[in-house]
DNA sequence: CTATTATATCAATATATTTTGATATAGTTT
DNA sequence: AAACTATATCAAAATATATTGATATAATAG
């Protein structure tokens, strides 16, 4: 991994990871993650959970998809949101990289 | 590590942690954070490496002093900013907690 | 003590993000 | 098909954050 300095592609990596890092500096974005954690849930239950009003908690779902944080699946009427881990372990990696020794 | 539920304790963990996010989820702050992981700089070193205003600089500065984040001491006219990996090594068991498997 | 340098603070503005309210869409039930 | 349910989208308002410009502070040099 390199560090964001002034070449074309690390400019891209910086902005993917201020992305990342802007979709889960929420309050509200991080109890969805730690409610997915204990399993997938439909957008009724996170509204429930969150108690906020549903075209709110899609807008943060949305946030979070766009980030590849969690996935939704339809079934019936409903969206079943679960969570991505694999987008996490990836900023784990970066944070390591942040700490390591040169 | 809890999950961000409905106590007081967990309601106070959960605004520390996205208060850190928050501070990292710039820019110009990660562009800090990776040039002080090559060695500590002062203020102005900082200010040329970003080409920004020199009070702008001081401005994301405080932000991530607020958070632990890098710490300063003065020696003479400068301010000497180094990197603090305690606080990055609490978010990595932060995001590992995340994706344990229960 | 005055001038200079490095950094920080403050108020104002610009910009981005979150929240609200209204409405649209897609699947289901009757 | 009409009514209903779950979710998403859109525009507007509220709020937070970043940036700018002006100025203050603190250490040093002359």
């Amino acid at each position: 991994m390199k560090c964001f300095c002034k070449t074309n592609q690390s400019t891209k990596q910086l902005s993917d990871t201020v992305a990342f890092l802007k979709a889960v500096s929420d309050e509200n974005r991080l109890k969805i993650i730690c409610l997915l954690k204990s399993g997938d849930r439909c957008v009724c239950e996170i509204t429930d959970f969150l108690k906020l009003p549903q075209n709110l908690v899609s807008h943060h779902l949305k946030i979070l998809r766009e980030q590849q944080i969690v996935s939704a699946k339809k079934n019936g009427l409903q969206v079943i949101y679960s969570l991505n881990s694999g987008k996490i372990v990836g900023i784990i990696k970066f944070f390591n990289f942040l700490i390591l020794k040169k």
